[in-house]
RNA sequence: GGCGUUAUAGCUCAGUUGGUUAGAGCGAACGACUCAUAAUCGUUAGGUCGGUGGUUCAAGUCCACCUAACGCCA
C-alpha cells in the first residue's frame, strides 16, 4: 500500500488566519490527504502551530497573559477553527512541545558534530528595563537624517534611510519605551548552509517535476549575489527552544533560544512523534514515516505551502536534514501557491482587511468556502477574491448544478414512485453512453488529483456533476413516465445511484455536503467508482432513502452587499 | 534604487517542448424543457493574447525595449 506523508506549512500562533493563508497550504493539503485516503493509501497528514519568536511574546504581553498561556489558548482556538473547516489532520501539534524541544536540540547537536555550526560574536542592543536584547526593529528613536521621531532601528519609515540602531538619537525600547539601553557583546550560532550549497543545488536540480514557482525561488537564493548565505539560528529571547547540544549544555549559549525558523520545520517531525505519543505508540510508529532506515524509504513525502515559505523548505530545512548526517526523510514534492488577493488589494491581518477563518464560518458553512477557494486556488499566479465571483460560483456550481440535481432526482422519485430506488426497465444505449462519459471524466479527475492540479480537478468534478443534468434533460423521465413508467424507473434508478457516486467523488472538496448526501441516500458505502457501471448499481432496487434538505442555499445580492461592506476594513 | 512576478474574451482564469479557424466557467442574447433551490439543457455572439521592434517558414508561447499593476530586498 502506498504511504503518503503530507505536511502543511504551520500557521503562526499570533492570531487567526485569513482565507489567503488557508488556501495557500492547509486547504489544498487537506484536499490531497482526503483524496488519497479515499483511494486507499495510508496517509499521515501533519500540521501544527508555530509558536516561538518575538511576535508571540508581544501579542501575549498585549493580551496581558504569560506567553505560554497565550499560546496554549491560541492553539486551541486555531485547532477548533481548523476542525470546523474540515481540515483532517492526523495530528495538529505545537512547535513548543517537549518533543520538538528535544528534536530541535538533537539536530543542533548533530549539526555541530558534523561541522555545520559556526559561533559568531555580535554587538546588540540590550534593554535593562525589559531585561532582554532588542531586535533592530524593536528599537525606536529620532532619525539622524530627517528628524522623524518614530524611526526604527533598521530603517526610518519616514525618509526610508536604512539605519543601525546606534545611529538613532535618543533611542528607546519599542516594547516598554525605556531609554535605559546599552550595547552588549553577544554570541550567536550560524548554520553553515553555504557548505551545503552544491549538495542542495544538485538536489533541487534533480527535482525536474517540481513546479517552476518552487524551483525558481530556490535557485534564486542559491545563486543570487554571493550565493547561499549562512543563517543565524539563535536569538536572545526567553520564549523558544533553549539552545543545547543534544542533551548537553552549550557553553556560552546559556539563556538563548533557537530562531523560530530553525525549530518550526523540525516540528513536522516532532508533531508526528506527538501523534505517536498521544496514542501510546512506540517510536517505530513515527520513525517509520521519517527515518529511511526504519521504513520511510517507500514513503512519498509532499509539502504544501505559500511561496513565501519556499526558501525555508527548499534550502534551510533540507540543509538541517542533510547536515545532520542521519537518514531523515527529505521532501519528495513541494506544492507551492501564490497569493490570494482580496477585492483589489491584499488581505491584511493588521488592517483586518478581508475574511478571516472564524468570520467565514460565521456567515457560511465550510464547504462553500472550500469549494470557492480550491476551485480558484492561486496555482499559476496570484488570484483574486471578489464577492461577485464568490456569489456566482457558489450559486451556480453548488446550488444549481450539484444541489439542484440531488433535489430534482429525489423529489421526482418521491412523488412519482416512493422514497426508495424504483424497480423496472433496463439500461440502454443512452445509459451506456453516460457511463462511458463518466468513466472518462472520472479517470481525468483522478489524474488531476494525483498531480495536485487543484483547479483542474475542481473543473473536472464540476463537469461530472453537469453530466448528470445533461443526462436527465435528454432522457426526460418526467415525460417518459407518462408513456413508459418502467423506463422512467430505470432512469431514476441510475440518477439516484449517481448521487452516491457524486458524494464519494466530491468528498475531498466538500466533505460535509458529501456526508449529507450519503446520509440522505441512507448508505455508508463510500467505495470509489473504479468501475462506473458497477458503481451505478450499488443502491439496489427497493433501497430506501430520505429526501434531503436543501444542500446549498444561495447567496442573495443583499447578503453579498452586506458582507462586502463588513469585511472591507476593520475587523470587528 | 536593485531584484522578481504579472498583463489572454465584460468577470475569474486555462493555454503543454513556438505549428492548422486562441479555450473553460460565469455573465449576455436566443431557443428547448417544466421533475427540481425561477433550477436544467442546447445554440450563438464576444479577444489583432498590454505596447513597439526583433528572431523564425511559423510566436499568446523565445529575445530586447517601453508602459501599467503588484511583490520582495537593502
Amino acid at each position: 500500500m502506498t504511504r503518503i506523508l503530507i505536511t502543511s506549512a504551520i500557521p503562526y500562533i499570533n492570531g487567526i488566519k485569513h482565507l489567503g493563508n488557508l488556501v495557500g497550504s492547509q486547504l489544498p493539503a487537506d484536499l490531497y490527504a482526503r483524496y488519497n485516503r479515499a483511494r486507499g493509501s495510508e496517509v499521515m497528514f501533519i500540521c501544527a502551530t508555530d509558536e516561538h519568536g518575538t511576535p508571540a511574546e508581544l501579542a501575549a504581553a498585549k493580551a496581558g497573559k504569560p506567553v505560554d498561556e497565550f499560546c496554549a489558548e491560541m492553539h486551541e482556538i486555531q485547532a477548533d477553527i481548523a476542525n470546523r473547516f474540515g481540515l483532517s489532520f492526523d495530528h495538529f501539534g505545537r512547535s513548543s512541545s517537549d518533543q520538538n524541544k528535544k528534536l530541535t536540540q538533537h539536530f543542533a547537536g548533530r549539526l555541530k558534530a558534523e561541522g555545520y555550526i559556526e559561533e559568531v560574536s555580535e554587538k546588540q542592543v540590550y534593554s535593562n528595563a525589559d531585561g532582554r536584547f532588542l531586535p533592530d526593529r524593536y528599537i525606536e528613536g529620532t532619525c539622524p537624517n530627517c528628524g522623524y521621531d518614530g524611526a526604527r532601528g533598521d530603517q526610518c519609515e519616514n525618509c526610508t534611510k536604512q539605519l543601525d540602531p546606534t545611529d538613532l538619537i535618543d533611542p528607546r525600547s519599542a516594547i516598554s519605551g525605556s531609554t535605559d539601553l546599552e550595547v552588549r557583546e553577544t554570541k550567536h550560532l550560524y548554520l553553515r548552509q553555504s557548505k551545503l550549497k552544491d549538495q542542495l543545488d544538485a538536489w533541487i536540480t534533480s527535482k525536474g517535476d517540481w513546479p517552476v514557482l518552487t524551483t525558481s525561488i530556490a535557485k534564486k537564493w542559491l545563486h543570487d549575489g554571493d550565493g547561499l548565505r549562512d543563517r543565524g539560528i539563535t536569538r536572545d529571547l526567553n520564549w523558544g527552544v533553549p539552545v543545547k547540544d543534544g542533551d548537553a549544555e552549550w557553553a556560552g549559549m546559556e539563556g538563548k533560544v533557537f530562531y523560530v525558523w530553525f525549530d518550526a520545520p523540525i516540528e513536522y517531525i516532532a508533531a508526528t512523534k506527538e501523534w505517536a505519543d498521544a496514542r501510546g505508540l512506540d517510536d517505530d510508529a513515527w520513525e517509520s514515516w521519517w527515518r529511511t532506515d526504519k521504513g520511510a524509504e517507500d514513503v512519498q513525502y509532499v509539502q504544501f505551502m505559500g511561496k513565501d515559505n519556499v526558501p525555508f523548505h527548499t534550502l534551510s530545512f533540507p540543509a538541517t536534514i542533510m547536515g545532520s548526517g542521519e537518514p531523515w526523510k527529505l521532501v519528495d514534492y513541494i506544492k507551492s501557491f501564490n497569493y490570494l488577493n482580496y477585492d483589489g488589494g491584499q488581505f491584511s491581518t493588521s488592517k483586518g482587511r478581508g475574511v478571516f477563518m472564524d468570520q467565514a464560518l460565521e456567515i457560511l458553512p465550510a464547504d462553500y468556502w472550500r469549494w470557492w477557494l480550491l476551485s480558484h486556488a492561486p496555482e499559476t499566479s496570484d488570484s483574486e477574491f471578489t464577492w461577485e465571483n464568490f456569489q456566482s460560483s457558489v450559486n451556480k456550481d453548488l446550488a444549481d448544478v450539484l444541489g439542484n440535481f440531488v433535489s430534482r432526482v429525489t423529489k421526482f422519485c418521491n412523488s412519482k414512485f416512493s422514497p426508495a430506488v424504483p424497480e423496472g426497465g433496463t439500461y440502454g444505449e443512452r445509459e451506456q453512453a453516460l457511463i462511458a462519459d463518466l468513466t472518462t471524466k472520472t479517470r481525468a479527475y483522478e489524474t488531476h488529483m494525483a498531480a495536485m492540479d487543484v483547479r483542474k480537478s475542481a473543473a473536472e468534478l464540476r463537469s461530472i456533476w453537469a453530466a448528470g443534468n445533461e443526462y436527465l434533460q435528454e432522457v426526460a423521465p418526467w415525460s417518459t413516465f407518462k408513456t413508459d413508467p418502467e423506463q422512467a424507473a430505470a432512469q431514476i434508478r441510475l440518477a439516484l445511484n449517481l448521487i452516491r457516486v457524486y458524494a464519494v467523488l466530491s468528498a475531498p472538496f466538500i466533505p460535509t455536503a458529501s456526508a449529507q448526501m450519503l446520509s440522505g441516500m441512507n448508505t455508508l458505502d463510500m467505495s470509489w467508482p473504479d468501475d462506473l457501471e458497477a458503481a451505478l448499481g450499488v443502491l439496489p432496487v427497493g433501497h430506501e432513502f430520505t429526501v434531503p434538505e436543501v444542500l446549498f442555499a444561495k447567496i442573495s445580492d443583499d447578503q453579498r452587499t452586506e458582507w462586502a461592506e463588513r469585511f472591507s476594513g476593520t475587523r470587528d
